[in-house]
DNA sequence: ATGGCTTGTTGTGAACATTACAATAAGTAT
DNA sequence: ATACTTATTGTAATGTTCACAACAAGCCAT
């Protein structure tokens, strides 16, 4: 793990957090969910978002950690938590902005601070209960998130990347985006927001239809103002059972 | 990237540390750079072995700390250095040795240390100069890698996983492992190690000759007692261009 | 120089997966 | 009844993967 270094410089003690980007699919876009930040900069207030985290605390696992901000903070359990990379760039910190408020977050001088970033796949139409109060939490569609607080844009860009590739090693990931039972439609169109292009109508239903573990139910949606859509299900036993 | 915490939980302060796989291909077996350490355990003096690694310092990027790792410990300058993921577990440093060796090695007291793991890929036959002296390093094939300090079991059987997973997606990587001058037959045993099962000779030769970026030298191998092989060389600009 | 040994090199057909493409069915709203 | 909207389905062409074996080239021993 480490080596008596012949170097003489310091080292460094730093702050570790967790930092989770939460995906969510409200049928039409792909949704992160984001926590609006009150600070203050030379006496002006501002407002912005950041991704969803917070500090581990001594004895508790990175795994743990990033459960346990996420029900904090969401009321969210996640069970397909998936660590992603860690960052710890000088200059994730160099907007003095962002400095201020965590100084007075963690209520600590502060010189650097590592984070390791999680994705998490959840059904956005769960409840959310935001057992920490103060924070405002909202889903904002990917195509209009601003400039977040320190590089949490780099990491949400990061995050995406990932999704692609780890749905395409597990074609079972996506399903976590989507409600229990859902259409044809619904599928389809989270791939395209996923691989950013069309799919083939035809194709993607035969494909589909094909997946023994996406069963057809005798269910069709309701409400809509033209035929109705048949819905599905994702069947996780099966899929684990024949992996191909 | 974090929150006003709700809980009284105490704040982990944590050393950082960087470990590295560094992995090379002899033509035969893929093997692992490891650091021969040499410890003590109730006066009893003990020799075990682990990954490459180091704390990082005050003011440097993961990255960087990996790089200067590297090279302090092997002289290697690795330009494909992948970060993979973080590991932070408590019952990391649950062997008493190697807590012992550790508060020694940087006569500090552990609490607990993150590692933040990286891979790298290099020519095994580049010379090694190990300007920290004291270590002693050498290659080790991968089926004889025995018990390793701390996680690095498994750090290292998760880095192998991540290597076939990147390979699949980046065409380009595994020659990193290969001289620059090879034979199909190095390559075809490289793909053979890295997933595992045996490649059809005739079907991976036609695969790589429609490769364009992987062109055929007029020169063939020396001093074998049979008909010598035809080398191939990689080239990297070609590559770039193609991207499939 | 010959024959034997070892490894290098090459092609074809079958099975399978991917792509492109448009007409009809079912239900709602007027 | 008609118009409107979305759902559902098949076929042919193309490309990819897989299984499989005979001949070529160079070295060595005699």
């Amino acid at each position: 793990m480490l080596s008596q270094s012949s170097s003489q410089m310091p080292l460094a003690v730093n702050h570790i957090s967790v930092d989770c980007v939460v995906l969510g699919f409200d049928g039409e876009k792909v949704r992160v969910l984001l926590i609006k930040r009150v600070g203050e900069e030379n006496g002006q207030v501002f407002h912005d978002m950041k991704l969803p985290g917070g500090l581990i605390f001594t004895d508790e696992n990175l795994d743990d950690a990033a459960r346990r901000v996420l029900r904090e903070l969401t009321g969210i359990k996640s069970i397909n938590l998936l660590q992603f990379k860690a960052y710890g760039s000088k200059d994730r910190t160099k907007n003095a902005k962002d400095v201020h408020w965590l100084e007075r977050a963690i209520q600590m001088k502060v010189d650097r601070i590592v984070t390791i970033a999680y994705i998490a796949l959840v059904r956005i139409n769960r409840g959310l209960t935001n057992s920490s109060g103060e924070n405002e939490i909202c889903w904002v569609p990917l195509d209009e998130v601003k400039t977040l607080a320190f590089d949490h844009n780099i990491i949400l860009a990061d995050a995406i990347d990932v999704v692609r590739r780890h749905a395409e090693a597990d074609p079972s990931y996506l399903f976590n985006l989507l409600p229990q039972k859902f259409t044809i439609l619904q599928l389809r169109t989270l791939y395209e927001r996923v691989y950013g292009k069309p799919q083939d109508v035809r194709n993607f239903q035969k494909k589909v239809n094909q997946l023994d573990y996406v069963v057809a139910l005798d269910e069709h949606e309701q409400g809509v103002a033209h035929r109705a859509a048949r819905l599905y299900r994702f069947d996780r036993k099966l899929f684990k059972r024949v992996r191909r």
